[in-house]
DNA sequence: TCATTATGGATCTTCAATGTCCACAATATA
DNA sequence: TATATTGTGGACATTGAAGATCCATAATGA
């Protein structure tokens, strides 16, 4: 289980646009560049990430990828479901096996107690619960958060006060 | 971004054996019945358990598997430890990029301040920290933890009292 | 019109996850 | 001791997703 290198590639990219703001479009070549990956691997991460909204794409000359919103609410968690996909980490593959049927005995599971709730399979909701933690998490993270991670290093004055 | 059905089968499995604790020695048959998994594979998956000393293992007539200590000792994250592997969630693949030459000119990163710590991808950093969450979740639950949820659903008085 | 730049389809390779089969070792019981 | 039972580990097959490349096409500015 671990996060695809398009994830660290869509991470990075953002980062370099967050990066030079300034400058209105960044072009895949100098994304590629920058990252050291290739045009063609990168360009398909990046119509991804203007499939979902994250950066906007202009073709023709100086053309090129800027972010479609402020650093600060582009989420780690917002990049990581736009490549990773948004399935559930864990997914009971057998919710008719004997298993169930017997822990269902002693307890809820198959009927609509409180207890329940939308899965019935006692790991499944231990497992979402664990994805929960991580995308609170995630979610407090932002691409601007790294940015400033690298500036505010230089000088520790104000540790933490945004 | 998924786990993978062997951690589902794992799980389900000590989940079986926990459940089972009377008995002292679950066959690979009961538990495929059960589980509706094929033996071939789940003895796959249980040899890894022995392996890392999570079940206890007996060939021969009567033999099986057996939990190797109290299931509320055999935490989620053991399991998916021992069947995922132990590799980092994330893990930056271009130290050496333009990227992170450009980030090390205006903060750390590179020269060993105090905030570079271990790893140098400031993106690391952030996926790191949320692997901590992950496990420490994944920490807190138990084998014996799910059993309880089952118990406990159907009388439900104390809440929350373990 | 032309060079530039992004897009999307097609295709290829690689590798881990999933799964099966079989020979072998260990064990209890008759 | 002989035999049936049960776990172990190696070999192998299949599948699908990740990673990666190439190319035709569309859009844009000069």
């Amino acid at each position: 289980m671990q996060f695809s290198k398009s994830t660290d590639y869509a991470l990075h990219a953002l980062l370099h646009l967050g990066h030079s703001e300034r400058r209105s479009n960044i072009g895949i070549k100098e994304l590629s560049t920058t990252l050291g990956v290739s045009e063609s691997y990168l360009s398909k991460i990046m119509s991804k990430l203007r499939q979902d909204g994250i950066v906007r794409a202009v073709p023709g000359v100086n053309g090129g990828y800027e972010l479609s919103r402020p650093a600060d609410q582009i989420t780690f968690l917002d990049v990581i479901q736009v490549i990773e996909g948004r399935q559930q980490l864990f997914e009971c593959s057998n919710t008719n096996s004997q298993q169930h049927r017997s822990l269902a005995e002693e307890g809820v599971v198959q009927q609509d107690h409180e207890c329940s709730g939308k899965s019935e399979c006692l790991v499944e909701q231990v497992m979402n619960g664990a994805e929960q933690q991580l995308h609170q998490y995630l979610q407090e993270h932002t691409i601007q958060s790294v940015l400033d991670m690298a500036f505010k290093c230089s000088n520790h004055e104000a540790n933490k006060k945004e």
